[in-house]
DNA sequence: CTGAAAGCGCTAACAG
DNA sequence: CTGTTAGCGCTTTCAG
């Protein structure tokens, strides 16, 4: 590979031409300009981008970790974040951890050894020890989706609690009393959040909660689907059930179909996010949507803001509203 | 941020010192060794990634650079190449190229900057313009999905034209004799191949080509829609559909809701791509499957099996087959 | 076992 | 307008 030594050499001129001629636009004559382009073309130079970075100390990229990128709630975020960015002349660069905090690990490690000038994250779980690993001195960084305790750094949230209170609520408005609950992650903010909101809307409306109801899934489609089988097994099974997560509803869609339980007739449905087949399914899938695209906007936004920074700015915390949208899967449009 | 040159100071020894220990695990006294790391930790040190690839020339990456982060055929693919990537030890980190030969050329031009030690591509059009900037000299790389005509290096890709035929055929078969297709970009060799599937299909059927049938969809989901708008207000409507990709699918899907077409007793449908929720579509979508997961395996094996190369290893292109997963959508199950 | 020094490829003063 | 030189932060000989 051809460095700038080589070009200088061959065009017989010093590093210093070459590099100001790609730099800036009308540095040198016309004459030893073509002479270097021609040299760079015939060796078919690329300049590298590594050691350019480690001079100036920026790489015009910002990373996006997310820990899950076949969830279109984070693909659709990231296409948010994608936006600002370009809007900035940033690149920016996806990390999927698989929800591993092995794997987040590693590419904080590396993300924090400064190939990006900082990044936005969903964390894969909350646990310290992770955390501890993520360090705003080293980084600028801000969270998304799942807020953590003990990192106080920027955060663009949804209020998960009033979502999932929205959705639970309104079955039992429509007369449900055993309503199932297929829950995420319990190591995330936004897992516990929702959960919250199950048993906050359950309790308002003095109904019991059967423990029996709240089945784990992990925030996976695998998870939603065993979820689902345990719930519609029960002795006493439920009237409806909501999901917490997009993966999870599908899982759930899935073990009802199977089952051949019809929705929302033997079964009304809420699930969370709303996806591009949601409001075409059979019945439209009534569910809690996210403005997700938002999210990634608000996200890259205060990352810049951050990254230019001259002053000290105060920590932002911006908790977005999530909006149950009613569609037919809950019943709620139907005689029962 | 704090330097080797911080730590060393500190800590009373030669950066070169500070080096070894963090690079051998057993270099030093265990007790300069633990002085060492003391400081390391108190000065919250992490080592600049970017100087570290600069002298010994590797990075521990590769990208996937993709046209389409939404699409789920990418992220499924992407998932393969991660877990090959994770077997060698390497991190990938995500291109979104949105399509965009402009936003291709951008992160090509980082990318071949040498941030990464090689990449897999699916590229968002296969104009000779773009292609020329991708240069298998600067950096290794393989192409996946979209094959490029003019570009002679590894590539792992589809036999889309077989898929489309396929699909086609038993569209004709079950008595179809206007099956519409939507067919995809036509800068990329996989909207022309399963353009052309189609079109040998018909012909190998001797049904006439009437071009009415073609519609633009431009591998997205709004294109999907309005081609679909555009066969469904045809005078003399198609019987069939075939969606050649799997957002197109999805918007074929929400034109045929909205104008309350019955499938397949009015519309016989098959689109491209196995997604999550095809199966408990009602009816059950009948889709070409391709192997993404594999795709993306291979596609890793092959970068490092280059990365590592000592000795000149011919070219591969391989082809894999995609298979036609018959469900209800097609009509094949049901009387006509 | 430890340190001095060279150098990875590039940019940015500073001179001329 | 062009060249010389000094680093950016790290690893790696090569001596001691």
């Amino acid at each position: 590979m051809a460095t700038i030594k080589d070009v200088a050499k061959e065009a017989g001129v010093s590093v210093a031409t070459v590099s100001k001629i790609l730099n800036y636009a009308d540095y040198s004559t016309t004459q030893t300009r073509e002479k270097v382009m021609n040299v760079i073309k015939r060796l078919n130079y690329q300049p590298n981008h590594i050691a350019r970075s480690m001079v100036n100390g920026k790489t015009g990229m910002i990373a996006l970790v997310i820990p899950d990128v076949r969830n279109s709630f984070f693909t659709e975020v990231a296409r948010g974040v994608e936006d600002v960015a370009n809007k900035y002349d940033f690149r920016v660069i996806l990390c999927n951890t698989d929800e591993d905090p092995a794997k987040q690990k590693n590419y904080i490690d590396v993300l924090q050894g400064r190939i990006i000038d900082g990044f936005i994250i969903a964390v894969a779980s909350d646990d310290d020890r992770q955390l501890k690993k993520i360090d705003r001195t080293k980084l600028p960084f801000v969270l998304i989706d799942r807020q953590c305790q003990n990192l106080l750094v920027d955060a663009i949230i949804v209020d998960n609690r009033d979502g999932a209170f929205k959705a639970v609520n309104h079955l039992i408005a429509n007369g449900h009393r055993r309503v199932g609950f297929i829950a995420g992650k319990r190591d995330t903010q936004t897992g516990r959040d929702r959960l919250r909101g199950y048993r906050d809307a359950l309790a308002e409306s003095g109904v019991a909660c059967d423990l029996n109801l709240v089945q784990d899934g992990e925030f996976t489609s695998a998870g939603g689907y065993l979820a689902t089988k345990a719930l519609i097994s029960l002795p006493e099974r439920p009237t409806a059930i909501f999901a917490s997560n997009n993966a999870m509803t599908i899982g759930m869609l899935k073990a009802l179909t199977e089952a051949k339980i019809r929705i929302p007739e033997e079964m009304a449905v809420i699930g969370f996010d709303d996806t591009d087949w949601t409001d075409f399914f059979t019945p439209p899938l009534t569910v809690v949507r996210q403005p997700t695209y938002t999210m990634g906007t608000l996200a890259g936004e205060i990352l810049f803001q951050r990254l230019s920074e001259t002053v000290f700015l105060e920590r932002k915390e911006i908790v977005l509203k999530p909006e149950l949208v009613i569609r037919e899967s809950c019943g709620a449009n139907h005689d029962r």
